[in-house]
DNA sequence: ATCATTTATGAACAACATGTACATAATCAT
DNA sequence: ATGATTATGTACATGTTGTTCATAAATGAT
């Protein structure tokens, strides 16, 4: 028996003036309501209402009591209406984390327009190439390479991505174009830093996949910082197809290994697992899966 | 399941921020903590609260939660302290009803020392020979002879009061004694009116009790001033022994059918019949007890 | 990196409370 | 005096509660 449910009963009966038609009002029955009402007056020791069969009265006590309960049961009902809102309005703050090789440019382009379509809504964009503990940093969403193992947090796949390996005509004249991803050992190879296994670079599907250890005199966190550098004929760069298409269209780089290429990285979304997300956080979930996904 | 033990539960483990720490602060169960607030999670729709084995955490819904709960049990906190402390203190206003007869004197001397001790307690003195319907006045107590009957009322006795039958010497001599009760049919009897059955007198005990009807050319709505106008040599009154009293010590009346009085009356406290009677009524009742009664 | 400890919660369940239906007593209107 | 309506007592089938135990996961210590 819940004690807003017995005031909120006193209250109407108290109103009418009468058990029956207080719970009528209420929609539940008389009897209910006598009972919710002798449950208070215990809970409280004190008569609230003297009651015949077809007579019911305030008691000083029950007046004093009524003027006092019914601001707050108004004051619940706002409470819970003010949740209700923040839960279904498309507005506030949502903190979202990726990383820097990321965030700087194919991020921003598709929270732009989420940003206007809904301009109730902040977006804080926290770039990051640590993995934040998500709970601790207040961070809502996070987008990112490779799923988070995490119990409490659920990845939804925005995307596929290609990465390739690129060089420049000019680095291919001079130090030879290498054969098979076993060579690159003897190449110098530029790091992206902010890949999760920067010279873990893998080749081949399936039974064929392998990895091939590499490294070299250059490395920085940021793929476009290293496609420019692979471009000028230092070396050989591992970076997303999207990052060197520029260089590609225009012959500054070429792809190397082409028919080695392992699956591509999976772009994800990743959030708490809660039955209970704002509405502003699925929206821009959804969002993202439409802008990235195919289509 | 209470919702506000519910809400309790979350401020406990907001400010903790542990559920088992909030717990043992509430005296239940981790366990049942965690089902109080999940089951408000579920009640409200939103994440109060993200956790982890170890680590809890408010969400932005559930801050705003929370700042706008804790005013709210503070004040049903304070809302049953206020009924508590009005329950069981000894102040407030009583409203007391007493036939004209009875409260003009006697009733306002058992009255003064209550209120005397008592000085928070407002007693209103409503002398009526009408049975006022106690719960539509408002009346807290009725000082009665006879116990009113209505199931919503308790009688507690207070104290037996004789009626006599009183003339004055001066009359017997011009008008001759009456012997028997059934003489005074004619002789001019002088009627109370504030006695239930003002013209009709009870003489005997047990089998041989009966009653004669009376009338005469005086009646008033006070035993005082019946009692007066007999002594003055009108007729004959009856009225209580206490009224009579100061005549019959210097000789102005004296009784008569002294052998054949009837059982006296019984004066009662009246007071409706609730578990939750304020420690003032209550106290009040125990008082007119001890004054009317034997002692 | 591994292991131990602590925490939050899933699952199960005996005990208790709930809300309904029916009957009854009492009050008020006719 | 009688009938209609109301508040509540009683009984009970059903649902909920709060506890206990087990488990998974996270954090701290080594």
């Amino acid at each position: 028996m819940d004690k807003l449910d017995c005031m909120r009963a006193f209250a109407a009966v108290a109103a009418q003036s009468s058990f029956t038609s207080g719970a009528r009002q209420l929609g539940i029955s008389t009897k209910l309501a006598s009972k919710y009402v002798a449950r208070l007056e215990e809970q409280l020791g004190a008569q609230l209402l003297n009651r015949t069969t077809r007579k019911v009265t305030l008691t000083d006590t029950g007046r004093a009591y009524l003027e006092r309960c019914l601001p707050l049961l108004d004051q619940f009902d706002e409470l819970q209406d003010v949740v209700q809102l923040r839960q279904q309005e498309l507005a506030g703050p949502i903190r979202i984390t990726a990383p820097t090789g990321l965030g700087s440019r194919e991020l921003v382009e598709a929270l732009q327009p989420f940003q206007q379509a809904h301009p109730k809504v902040m977006v804080e964009l926290v770039l990051s190439d640590r993995h934040l503990p998500m709970l601790e940093e207040g961070v809502d969403l996070a987008v990112r390479f490779g799923a988070l193992k995490d119990s409490t947090l659920v990845a939804r796949r925005l995307c596929s991505m290609r990465l390739v390996v690129v060089a420049s005509p000019e680095y291919l004249a001079a130090e030879g174009e290498p054969v098979e991803p076993e060579a690159l050992a003897t190449h110098n190879c530029l790091l992206q830093m902010t890949s999760p296994q920067p010279d873990a670079w893998v080749f081949g599907k399936g039974v064929a996949q392998r990895t091939v250890t590499v490294g070299g005199s250059f490395r920085a966190n940021s793929p476009r910082a290293v496609a420019h550098m692979a471009a000028s004929g230092l070396g050989i760069a591992r970076c997303p197809h999207y990052t060197a298409l520029p260089f590609l269209r225009d012959g500054r780089l070429q792809v190397l290994f082409e028919q080695q290429e392992t699956d591509p990285t999976t772009l994800f979304a990743v959030y708490p697992s809660s039955r209970h997300l704002t509405v502003r956080i699925r929206a821009l979930i959804d969002h993202l899966a439409g802008c990235f996904g195919p289509g």
